[in-house]
DNA sequence: ATTACTACTAAACGAGTAC
DNA sequence: TGTACTCGTTTAGTAGTAA
């Protein structure tokens, strides 16, 4: 997460791209930067001190101004906001979605289709996690939530495929990686055929999520999810 | 030239988007909002009023945490903020640069040239404005501004096509829109074959520039020049 | 010239709290 | 719950000025 503090940086940093300073060297007074962001020459002076302290730029005093380049990991914090952006602003769906509601006991099934040994392993691959043998099952309620649960469905998902026993088949799972009540990583998967609409969320996780975060039924839950993968 | 305020306000904006509410609607409490941006739910919540009074968001408070969606205006400066970084990141020369020199009397041919009609014409089409029949001259001295003068060349310019009369042919001219003194709006003109080396800078302006900033020869004057066009 | 220090002022922040 | 008010504290910004 980006901090508070980083970004006023990332801002003169942005403005200094902008005179000239980035992949190359630019003379700026302190003056001059300061004219250029409407703020004081001694707050531009403390801006350009903070900077090279933080050696997101390289800076020679000279006569006439000083010589400015931005540095390695100047350039990658503004190649990173451009990344971020670019995503929001290229792609349809949001880079994530917060869904609330309520825990339920199900029928235990999402334990059963969890305990099979070709979705454990996709788990493990995909996800990057060994299941906890066992869903957390939560009930949206609001209109909102419902409504984004839904819109989820046309977002890309990562897909656990299906496969076949000696008994029967099992089909396609759609996960996405999730933040359970912003602690604990986990994901959402949705059956394509589940017996559950679009009001319910069946959320699996590396742990116990009913004995780690203390949920009882009817708890409130919050869940992050990435639409990112 | 954009406001500190409006910067801070843009990085919220931002974070809003990364939180779903660009381009649809999304349920983001002033606690939710502060727990991401590691600030107290006093500061987000101003924030959201703040956002919401300059019209870059629309809210709507319900129980459970407001439905948050970014406006049209919101929208927009997200924009500008991308496409300002991407013209940074993809192009291989900066958006602008700032020189340096001091002024001096040339042999008036600048006078000579701009007195032509077909260079006149378009001058008024190209860069917008009528020119003064003259042309301020600016000698470079420190290696930084001849070097950053010679980069110059490899830009992108507008050209002024070159023509013939009955004595004699003119030939093509490359222009780059200039602020002058930080005032002035005109543009650095270079002939292809000057008599003048990489240590000039000749200026065209729609005023006498000498008259309007007070010029006399020694004085020094700081050109900033757009390769944006 | 420019840069940056010190001392002061203005603005932003967050704790407590009412709704 | 979640939101936003007041008010004391902290932080950011500027003026004056020395180097």
């Amino acid at each position: 997460m980006t901090e508070k503090q980083d970004w006023q940086h990332l801002y003169i940093l942005l403005k200094l791209a902008e005179m000239g300073a980035y992949n190359r060297t630019a003379k700026i007074s302190t003056e001059y930067l300061a004219k250029k962001l409407r703020i004081s020459q001694q707050t531009a002076s403390r801006y350009l001190i903070e900077l090279e302290q933080k050696n997101f730029i390289h800076r020679k005093v000279t006569p006439g101004g000083g010589l400015i380049q931005i540095e390695e990991k100047g350039s990658k914090g503004l190649q990173k906001l451009y990344s971020n952006l670019k995503i929001l602003m290229e792609k349809t769906y949001p880079p994530s979605v917060t869904l609330e509601g309520t825990v339920f006991t199900g029928f235990g099934e999402g334990a059963y289709y969890i305990s099979k040994d070709p979705y454990r392993k996709q788990i493990r691959e995909k996800l990057g996690f060994e299941p906890y043998p066992g869903t957390l099952n939560i009930k949206l309620s609001s209109d909102y939530d419902i409504k984004t649960r839904k819109d989820l469905e046309a977002y890309p998902a990562l897909e656990i495929m299906g496969f076949q026993n000696e008994n029967r088949s099992f089909g396609l799972v759609k996960c996405y990686p999730a933040i359970i009540s912003g602690q604990i990583k986990g994901a959402l998967v949705t059956a394509l055929r589940s017996h559950y609409d679009a009001s319910v969320l069946e959320i699996v996780a590396p742990v116990c999520l009913r004995k780690r975060l203390s949920l009882k039924d009817g708890n409130k839950v919050k869940v992050e999810i990435s639409t990112q993968h």
